[in-house]
Order: C-alpha cells, then structure tokens, then sequence
RNA sequence: GGCCCUAUCGUCUAGAGGCCUAGGACGCCAGCCUUUCAAGCUGGUAGCACGGGUUCGAAUCCCGUUGGGGCCA
C-alpha cells in the first residue's frame, strides 16, 4: 500500500511555524517515500474559524515550496477536504459505536460536570468524567453528546514510531465526548475517522497529541480499524523554554516572509529543528532533504527556535543566490522604497555589484539600503558630518580640499578606464600624492555618492554608478561643504 | 496536582558499549584581511544534569533523583 501522509490543520489563523513545521515533516516523509500528500482542513470547531485562513494556509505552502496531491483546493478520490463537509461521516461512526454499545449517550449538564470537576479537585482525584450516563441507555430525544465507552481495566499501548509502545493505564482515561452536542464531532473523532477513511498510513503531528493517543487507539479498536503508524514529533519552543506561541512575537509564516526570510532558508532551518541528516550538514536544497529524510534521523527532545540562527542561514542563502535571481528578489523592495516601478535596464545595471551586495543583505528588505542611491535622480539627502568622516571631523575646508581632489582625478579618468581597477588604482595613487590616508579620501566620496555611511565597496560602486553621476554627486558635496553652516 | 514525553557546549545537533582526552554548525572571543559595512580565513571559549547499578569497559544499557516540556484540568 503506498504511504498517505496528511497535514491536518485549522483554519484559525496565520498558519504558525510550528504547525508549518509539522506539515514539512509530513510532507518530507510522503515525499521521501513516493506516497501522497494530502491536505485536510480540521475546521469541526466553528467557534475558533477565521474566515479565509484556509487560503493563507495553503499560500504559506506554497511559498515554501510543497505542494500536495489532495486538498480542499484540488479535491482528490477521497474528498471532501473539509471536516465541516464530512459531517454525515462521523454520525455514521458514532452510530455504529451506538448500536455496538462501544458508545453511549450522555445527558449530563455542564453545571454538573462542573461540580464534579471541582470535587474531583478538591478531593485530589484525576479528573475525569465519571461515567453516569454510561450505563443508562439514553435515546437520541434529549440534547445529547456522545461519549466513547473506554475500557476501565488495563493498558492501552500506543505504538509510537519513535518512542516505541507507550503505555497508559485506561482507569486513568475518562470517556471523552466523540461528538458534541451541536452534532459536530470532536477532533478525536474526526480525526480518526477521516484518517481511516482517507487511508492515512502515517499521523505525523505534535507530541502534545501523545497523550490523546490512547484514545485514539481505542476508537480504531472499537470501530475494529487498522491503525495507522503513529509519529509523535518533539514540539518547538520559544526562548524562554515554552511552546511556541504567539505571545513570543513573529510566529506566523506570513511575518517571516514580510520580514525578508528567504523560503528556502525557513525551510531548511525548519527541518533542522528535531531532524538531522549526519554530523555536519547543515545547508540543503528541498530536494536535498526529502532525499536524506527518514524517521530515523528524527530526534525526540523538543527544540528552541533559534532566531539568530535562521537569520544566519538565511543570509548564506542570500549570499548562494544567483546574481540575477537576487535582483528579481529584491526589486519589490527596492520599489517599495522608491515608491515608483524600476526599470529592467536599471535593475540590470546592478548585475555587476549584485554579489557585492549580497554579501551584505542579511535581511531582503535592507536590499533597498544598498541599491536607491544608483537608481535615485537629483541631491541626495545625508548630513556634511557624515560627508567628513572621522578624518576631516570638524575640517569642512579640509574635506573639500579632499573632495576637490578627488574631483579632478575622476574628471580627467577616460571613459573607457571608469571600471573598479583603474579607479582604485587612480585613487590610491591620489590619496598618497596626497599624503592622505585611503580612507580619509574614500569616505567623503563614499557618503557623496551614496549618501551612506556604509555602503557596497567603493570601486565599483562608482563604476556601476557611471562617470557623470559620479561627478555630479561630488560637486553637489564640494558645494555643500563649501557652505559653512549646514 | 495526576498522567505522559524528554535530558550531549548558551542554541540546533552527531553519537545506537571500546573509533570520544565527545565531532559539526550558530553565537561569542581573539587574530589576519581591509576604503565603510560585510564576507572570508585562522585560532579559541563552552557540553555528556546528578546518584546508583550492569560491564573488562558507558555519553551510549537499567533504576532512581532532579530539571525541562506537553496534556488534562
């Protein structure tokens, strides 16, 4: 039988990291073992549904490169892909497990599973719903729930892949509501029967379902179906040791992707968290990883999301990427920046400096920061401090003598010698003529024409730049500095 | 509180009895390089939670303790 793995989320929200995180497990393994992916939508709470998180859901797949092969966008033979839709599905279930007597009615109000919980605490029993109703027989009249009938006596053993047999002793499990009053079923429910249904091969989620697992493993076997492998993955925490929440600040998708992490770099540092492929590879393609993906690469410790390592992964990626493929990247931004659409011809001016600057992007968005000033027309906007540097601090007159200096060596430069070498060669040699130190005649040259402090490499920056803007720019400094107050 | 999971540098991890005076990566520190900022290179810092066993031998197996986490409330 070929592997059906399923991702199951719900729709109540920004799709987090470290549910991202499961759905790249699953989908590592379906893909690794040539199986299916299949999305399914968990949406049976309807108190909890955010309208159009189903799409922000499937986008935030997409964006990190996995796709799948049914889902409730694209249907599949074992549709729907709803729960909402599957609803006839789990009354089905429950009924038989009715007439089964595996499952029975329960009638008792909430007041009184209220009180009971509090007694149970005060007495310091296990909570748990006592099992009134079970023995009464109730009919359908009456507004009811639907509970499982779990075994009082024994174990139940939940063979996990990677922990092996589990154990848990069933006088310590409650009967738990299958289907809530409204007739929606629970997630223990649902989940059971749509794994079924669907063929599920392997439940690949969060360790906090491990202790629900025993549940489960009694409603198969009350329903009298195979159960699937059971997957329970170590969970994410915070910096501060918890789960991974939201009260830790970026944990959706979405705010990594606007933050200017690359899909690539997420993903791979996703699937370093709790997996591992030897003892030294840390960077790998998508491809890369669903090649080497295995169970037994996965450990069982719960992990801390690292901030400063995806940040370090991510500009390696940035680093790797192809020159051009950079600029596409980093156009949006650009743009955002200027608020006006950039040329093509503009953009592939900057073919050259690109690798340059990758170098120094750790983050998209700062793409801007190192690429406006080429792009920009009219005065730059910097202060004559900067222009100074720490050379000239407090000298204007000495900063433009510099500038100035500087000005008619790159005036007398042939057009055909305005490239990288030939100008650091002119300029050193300038700077030394001079008795100046190289860096006190870049810098004024580096803020005049970049209107920056820090900026990509000098030389090619005026290379890419162009003679004319060059001059332009140094005589719009010469003249700021020589105005004394400014 | 009960049940369950878990435990190697600050972090992510390699390690499935001798290959371990514990390897890699991020971070951090120092040096080199240097026109800013980066990148790069070199070196360094730092860990098997603790206590008992088992064994000729334990980071690795067993038990307990402690810590962390999850679930149920």
């Amino acid at each position: 039988m070929s592997v059906r793995v399923r991702y199951g989320p719900s729709p109540t929200g920004e799709p987090h990291v470290g549910n991202i995180r499961t759905a790249l497990f699953d989908w590592f393994l379906a893909r690794r073992l040539g199986g299916q992916f299949i999305v399914r939508i968990e949406d049976t709470d309807r108190s909890r549904a955010v309208e159009g998180t189903e799409q922000l859901i499937l986008d935030a797949l997409t964006w990190l490169g996995v796709d799948w092969d049914e889902g409730p966008d694209i249907g599949g033979q074992f549709g729907p892909y709803r729960q909402s839709e599957r609803l006839p599905l789990y009354r089905d279930a429950a009924d038989r497990l009715l007439a089964d007597g595996k499952a029975y009615r329960c009638v008792c109000s909430s007041e009184r599973l209220d009180a009971l919980r509090k007694s149970q605490q005060q007495a310091k029993q296990p909570p748990g719903y006592d099992r009134r109703c079970r023995e009464l027989g109730l009919g359908p009249d009456e507004p009811h729930v639907v509970r499982l009938a779990m075994p009082r006596e024994g174990d139940t053993i939940v063979n996990d892949a990677l922990r092996g047999g589990v154990s848990f002793q069933n006088a310590l499990l409650d009967d738990h509501i299958l289907l809530k009053r409204d007739g929606f079923p629970t997630y223990h429910l649902a989940s059971v029967v749509d794994d079924h249904h669907m063929q599920i091969t392997h439940v690949i989620r969060g360790d906090e379902w491990l202790s629900s697992a025993p549940r489960h493993v009694q409603t198969y076997t009350a329903l009298g179906w195979d159960e699937p492998a059971w997957v329970h993955l170590p969970i994410i925490r915070g910096p501060d040791g918890a789960k991974l929440s939201k009260r830790h600040g970026a944990t959706s998708v979405r705010e990594y992707a606007d933050q200017g992490f690359l899909p690539e770099a997420l993903l791979n540092f996703l699937a370093l968290l709790g997996w591992s492929k030897d003892e030294t590879t840390t960077i790998m393609s998508r491809d890369e990883i669903v090649e080497a993906f295995g169970l037994d690469g996965l450990g069982l410790a719960s992990a801390m999301f690292d901030l400063e390592r995806l940040q370090e992964m991510n500009a390696r990626y940035i680093r790797d990427l192809d020159p051009a493929d950079f600029l596409r990247r980093g156009r949006p931004h650009l743009e955002a920046r200027l608020g006006r659409p950039v040329d093509d011809d503009q953009l592939d001016a900057l073919l050259g400096i690109a690798p340059a600057i990758q170098e120094r992007v750790k983050l998209m968005p700062e793409f801007a920061d190192y690429t406006d000033f080429f792009v920009v027309e009219g005065p730059l906007n910097y202060a004559n401090t900067d222009l100074m540097g720490r050379a000239y601090k407090n000298k204007p007159w000495a900063a433009l003598e510099s500038v100035e200096a500087s000005l008619q060596t790159l005036r007398a430069l042939d057009e055909s010698d305005w490239t990288a070498e030939p100008l650091e060669a002119a300029l050193r040699e300038l700077a030394e003529t001079r008795g100046e130190k190289p860096g006190a005649l870049f810098t004024p040259i580096r803020v005049a024409t970049t209107g920056k402090r820090i900026a990509p490499p000098l030389f090619e920056t005026l290379e890419t730049l162009g003679q004319p803007k060059t001059i332009e720019r140094l005589n719009a400094a010469a003249e700021r500095l020589a105005r004394p107050d400014d």
